[in-house]
DNA sequence: TAATTTAACTAACAATCGTTAGTTTTGTAA
DNA sequence: TTACAAAACTAACGATTGTTAGTTAAATTA
């Protein structure tokens, strides 16, 4: 499937929202990025927010679909939130430009599209939450406040963009598994 | 100690920056929060990139100076982590904005600013980095790699910020006692 | 080849940006 | 009360912002 000048120009306008910031990136920058005149683009998007509003409700629906499947399985709490971070860790890995839009940017969208992500974060939060609670009381997982344990996992799974570059030689599937591990089992 | 006209300033920005980072706050927006003019401001600050570098380079000489501290301590590796995790919890729940800014707008410091943020960040990661690895050493902590453990504990103590208003009822004393636990141990 | 669509261009707009200069008001010390 | 310093003000600047209008070049289809 051949990307289409509009997909283009999302992900051009992805790499440098990533680095500056949505606000600090101007459409001349995005031009200049793809070497054409600013005026140019509005041939193929409506504006700057549509990028943004774009890239963010693409990959926020990517999880929310993922998610909601996983929770209404009838597997085991604990294997639940494995699974959960496991596809995290994937999505993150295959987008991470627009998910760093998602997490930095996300208070620049406005109207129905800032109201539609924060219905998606919300229900995914909950999604996570309801699981962990699920554990404590089957206890397989510790009796500990709820959402120490969900805002321990939900920042380090939020910031594994970051990761991507310094990753280096360390494949995703050992990643994934040591991942996994700590956040579950502690590190000692 | 009554606070001056600059750290008033200061600290009006960096709620504004924490809610939309340094590029989408305008001079403007900083004085009308103050009531005064956008000029008045300039009778107290040589310009915006001086806000973003006191409340950046501020913050982040705190965070060194006490991670230098603890990590030339002679107690055992696991010790000295517990405590670079306290101090850290601390630290962020007493400059919860200046930590937003230093999270999220630090790429917008300029010259000697940035290199000082830099070296001061990578100063503060390799200690933390140095204690992980002798903790390995001496069969303290799990041989997992270093870089995961890190990694994972970094980005729940970076994202602390973001969840102080949330935090409710919970008593930071409780908070951290519990959050040590859950980085440390796990939660099964 | 001719017709049509796609995608680039130049030029310009109104608004907003950080900042400066010069002036007036406010508060404090003599 | 007068003198001085601190902190506000008005007005404006050059630069940059997102965006529009109208036009030309390139690519695709008939």
């Amino acid at each position: 499937m051949k990307k289409t000048r509009k997909e283009e120009i999302v992900i051009v306008a992805a790499k440098l929202f990533k680095e500056r910031g949505y606000s600090a990136v101007s459409m001349r920058d995005i031009a200049q990025q793809m070497d054409i005149k600013a005026a140019s683009l509005y041939n193929h998007i409506k504006g700057k927010q549509e990028i943004l509003s774009t890239l963010i409700l693409h990959v926020a629906r990517a999880f929310t679909n993922s998610t909601q499947q996983i929770t209404s399985e009838n597997s085991s709490p604990l294997t639940r939130l494995k699974k959960l971070i496991e596809v995290h860790i994937d999505i993150t890995f295959h987008n991470p430009d627009a998910i760093a839009a998602l997490n930095n940017d996300w208070m620049h969208l406005d109207g129905q599209d800032l109201l539609d992500f924060l219905a998606m974060r919300d229900q995914y939060e909950e999604n996570f939450r309801s699981i962990i609670k699920q554990g404590i009381q089957k206890q397989q997982i510790k009796a500990k406040e709820p959402e120490v344990i969900l805002f321990s996992i939900l920042s380090t799974l939020r910031t594994l963009y970051l990761w991507n570059e310094k990753r280096g030689k360390l494949e995703v599937d050992v990643l994934k598994q040591e991942l996994v591990a700590v956040l579950i089992s502690g590190i000692i």
